[in-house]
RNA sequence: GCCCGGGUGGCGGAAUUGGUAGACGCAGCGGACUUAAAAUCCGCUGGCCAUUAUUGGCCGUGCCGGUUCGAGUCCGGCCCUGGGCACCA
């Protein structure tokens, strides 16, 4: 064995052993226990981030456990292959985005290679290929079918200059990136996916998935966004009562209908139906002037600040009649009630809600309470319980029997129903760019919007194409378009819209279970789902994890899976982050330096003094610790790392650093110290060798420090197993592991059972760190007498026998303050460990001539004596 | 404004069910080895005070109060900080 820990020989070799026995390789095995660990798929966007590598450290880390306990493990690996950054780079390079695409994955596939994960990659595939969203495709005709899918207009943002949609994050201060013209609201027909049919059921099965981190689901529940109460409809009359002569009616959804006799006016949004029956032109005009206005950067502000925002509007002359009390109430054009929630349309109580109250208050109108706020209550809209008040036949109910009451009448008026609304709407797919999935539908001037039939399938996106400007190519080529309609075979024209990229990462996840199949997914899909372990970064909380479970649904309704969400467990990862160093330059810019440019100067306790730049030797500010990123130039290359220190160090780092779900700070000197740990088993594995044969183990024989040392051993095995397969805590389960190490060290003993103690210790502190550092583990089973692969090898048990102690140390202490230990017997009964403890020569001078008015015996820990 | 995290040594963090606060690592200090440096090894390392064969005391987990024999952990009220949402009736 060599002297030195040599990663740079090890790990090609190591993963060389893998590759070539197609270790990681897995097919179905009914019977046996599966387990499918995923990692959140990357964007291929040209080289691995330290964000990558804790994502995919802590999901191989996780696989390697699970399948050291016997079980049959899935850990898959692909590219979610479109986007917007392809377009962006092949304008930049002059080169189609296809190609760069491809050329990032090929990179990025080495470097995870390099860090070897053990990842079956027979099941890779990029999302952009054909032969996997023709899948996409067909299952989206299928849908539409169905009746899950509709097209109708919605608002996006244009630029007026390039003749495009812009996505939010290419709209800067309201201005187009690239043209600079300022941005339009416009409507153009879109692609919308039916995700509100299942919002009761993505609500609902939260409740069950106890994997899942809390946040996510509270993020989900509020995004879904449920709410109960009642529509019911207001006629349209004048300020006498008068109804209107067409007799027109205005739908309204409340969730407070126990306060409807508090409704002192009503508000129309100004994109309502009804606005143009019932408004003049200049009313509408005057809408306009501050409906163009809202929602820009100085409301934001405002809301941030914790002010209310400004509530305008303007009177429409017509009123509604209040059917509760048949008392007309004046109606109003104001941004602030939405069209796209509820009806459009509210009654507004400003008694109990704070935005009617801001607007009663801005436009001097009559403000009603019907709640009885408690005496104490004072300015305001009281949204708390109490009887109601000023509410006729409502009078005196709490507010939950005066709601129920309310919807009753409502009901047995005729005027409107019970009603749940939610908040989350219905998905919009469609995106005007060429870098994504054609979306499989055809216009035809007779027969309208028809679906291309599944065996037309799929409509190829050319991926050979000039992309010099903003402009989809396949927009710009009118050739591509230009096809027949299925049902008249008349002239017709393709969409030219592609997907939202989040269309191929909601099904990814079961075409890995379905490598080569020629369906979308098949039944091997049912074998490996759900999900077992699903990892990735929080930011996907909403969007990605909403689609993710929506679409599983989904593909339940469609017969092709049978469980009801996609995966049972859930952890997100912290962020990675690193301090900052920067100069303020004289022109008033700020220029950021890497942490790799720059040197810390400390005093002699430890603590940070300053930061002077290598380059200059001059002296550079000290910033907050922030997350990895460009602007910030505080990112760190993993590449770099892995080159100088081995991917079994920077995998250490990573996960001994801080808990997976916390933030991991990086740190140089952090990683010199997992490449310290792993020169020093490596050395200590050597010597332990190279001191001779170790005896048979026999327990009998063993002296008390050989058995103190072999219990050390197994409360760590017991101890990791719990962090690695419970608690998920890996930072915890190295420190264990390293204090066992130390133990070891610190026992120099040769003789044949303290050989045999050692033996037995180097081999479990092997396989509890193979899942992390899977090369030097490998690298070194073997030599320990170790059988097989170690990737194979079972997960080390802790033996109850080794953990039975004959004494322990008991706390003493008086009045709650430690003031003494002592040794009992293990087997020792309250009544002695008590003697023990009051006899104790610290306990006696701290008690002294107090009178002792109580003990607690916390056995085998702590004895509190009160005086 | 609403919702969800977090606040513990010089730093990252540990303390799992209310029971020894600071494991493990980093940085720092002292020493060994070395011509020297690096690497490596050993020792010390929350603050204050007393005592030095020794050890002992006081304070200490963002702030104020409470429950308890006992609180980093539970309860009430604040402060700071990170993230999410955006007038959702």
């Amino acid at each position: 064995m060599e002297d030195l820990y040599k990663p740079e020989d090890i790990e090609p070799r190591v993963q060389k052993y893998w590759d070539e026995h197609g270790f990681f390789r897995v097919a179905e095995s009914p019977g046996a226990d599966k387990f499918y660990c995923l990692s959140m798929l990357p964007y291929p966007s040209g080289a691995l981030h330290m964000g990558h590598v804790r994502n995919y450290t802590i999901g191989d880390v996780i696989s390697r456990y699970q399948r050291m306990l016997g079980k049959k493990v899935l850990q898959p690996m692909g590219w979610d292959a479109f986007g917007l950054p392809a377009e962006n780079a092949a304008i930049k390079n002059q080169v189609p985005p296809a190609s760069w695409t491809y050329q990032n994955i090929d990179h990025m596939r080495m470097q995870l290679r390099r860090l070897g994960f053990a990842y079956d990659w027979s099941r890779e595939f990029a999302t952009c290929d054909p032969q996997y969203y023709r899948w996409e495709q067909q299952m989206f005709v299928r849908l539409y079918a169905k009746g899950l899918v509709y097209r109708k207009n919605a608002t996006v943002n244009w630029d007026p200059v390039d003749q495009t949609v812009l996505a939010n994050e290419q709209v800067i201060d309201g201005k187009g990136w690239r043209s600079g013209a300022p941005v339009q609201r416009k409507e153009i027909p879109q692609w919308f996916l039916k995700i509100t049919d299942y919002a009761q059921e993505l609500l609902d099965c939260l409740d069950e998935l106890d994997g899942w981190p809390d946040s996510v689901k509270t993020m989900q529940r509020n995004w879904i966004g449920r709410s109960e109460g009642a529509e019911f409809a207001l006629s349209v009359c004048d300020e006498n009562g008068t109804l209107h002569a067409d007799n027109l009616q205005v739908q309204v959804f409340t969730t407070r209908p126990d306060t409807s006799f508090g409704m002192t006016y009503a508000v129309l949004a100004p994109e309502h139906p009804l606005v143009a029956r019932i408004t003049t032109k200049a009313q509408r005009e005057q809408v306009e002037s501050f409906v163009v206005h809202a929602a820009q950067e100085e409301d934001i502000e405002r809301m941030a600040e914790g002010g209310a925002l400004e509530k305008r509007g303007v009177f429409t002359g017509a009123y509604l009649l209040n059917p509760f009390n048949r008392k007309p109430v004046p109606l109003f054009l104001a941004d602030y009630v939405l069209m796209s929630y509820g009806t459009g349309a509210i009654m507004a109580v400003p008694g109990q809600d704070q935005r009617d109250w801001d607007f009663a208050s801005a436009h001097g109108l009559p403000i009603v309470r019907t709640v009885q706020p408690p005496d104490d209550f004072g300015d305001g809209p009281y949204l708390g319980d109490g009887p109601a008040i000023n509410s006729e036949w409502l009078n005196g109910l709490e507010v939950d029997a005066a709601k129920e009451k309310a919807i009753q009448w409502i009901e047995e008026q005729g005027i409107g129903v019970r009603k749940i609304n939610f908040r989350l709407r219905d998905w919009g797919v469609s995106r005007q760019r060429y870098w994504g999935c054609p979306i499989p539908m055809i216009y035809c001037e007779t027969c309208g919007e028809v679906p291309v039939p599944e065996e037309d399938l799929p409509v190829v996106l050319p991926e050979d194409v000039e992309f010099m400007g903003v402009q989809s190519p396949i927009k710009a080529d009118p050739q591509w378009r230009k096809t027949s309609c299925p049902r008249c075979q008349g002239p017709a024209e393709r969409e030219t819209d592609t997907f939202d990229t989040f269309m191929e990462s909601s099904w990814y996840y079961a075409r890995y279970c379905s490598p080569g199949a020629d369906s979308q997914i098949d039944e091997r899909a049912n074998y490996w789902l759900p999900v077992d372990q699903y990892i990735g970064g929080i930011e996907h909380a909403i969007l990605h994890l909403m689609y993710f479970r929506f679409y599983h649904k989904v593909m339940r309704d469609l017969g092709m899976v049978r469980s009801d969400e996609p995966a049972t467990r859930l952890l997100c990862q912290g962020m990675v982050v690193a301090e900052t160093y920067y100069r303020d330059e004289a022109d008033g810019s700020r220029v950021y330096f890497n942490p790799t440019e720059v040197e810390v100067e400390r005093d002699t306790q430890g603590g940070i003094t300053g930061a002077v730049l290598i380059a200059d030797g001059k002296p550079v500010t000290v910033g907050p610790v922030e997350k990895m990123s460009k602007s910030r130039n505080n990112g760190v290359d993993p590449q770099s790392l892995i080159d100088r220190y081995g991917a079994d160090t920077v995998r250490l780092f990573t996960m001994f650093a801080s808990p997976p779900d916390q933030s991991l700070e990086w740190s140089e000197s952090g990683v010199e110290g997992a490449a310290r740990f792993l020169r020093k088993l490596w050395r200590n594995v050597s010597e332990h060798l190279q001191a001779g044969s170790p005896a048979k183990l026999d327990l009998q024989a063993l002296n008390d420090k050989q058995r103190a040392l072999r219990r050390k051993l197994h409360e760590t095995i017991a101890k990791v197993g719990d962090d690695v397969g419970r608690r998920y805590t890996f930072n915890t389960a190295i420190a264990a592991i390293m204090e066992l190490q130390n133990a070891l060290v610190r026992h120099p003993d040769k003789g044949p059972q303290d050989m045999a103690v050692a033996r037995e210790a180097w081999r479990a502190i092997v396989l509890m760190l193979a899942p992390m550092v899977p090369h030097v583990a490998e690298d070194l089973w073997p030599r320990l007498g170790g059988e097989g692969a170690v990737v194979d090898a079972p997960w080390p048990q802790a033996d109850e026998s080794a953990l039975l102690k004959s004494t322990v140390e008991i706390v003493v202490q008086v009045n709650g303050k430690l003031r003494g230990r002592v040794t009992v017997d293990a087997d020792a009964d309250r009544e002695r460990v008590t003697e023990m403890a009051l006899a104790e020569e610290n306990v006696v001078r701290f008690i002294g001539e107090k009178p002792v008015r109580k003990v607690v015996v916390v056995p085998g820990r702590l004895v509190n004596v009160v005086v």
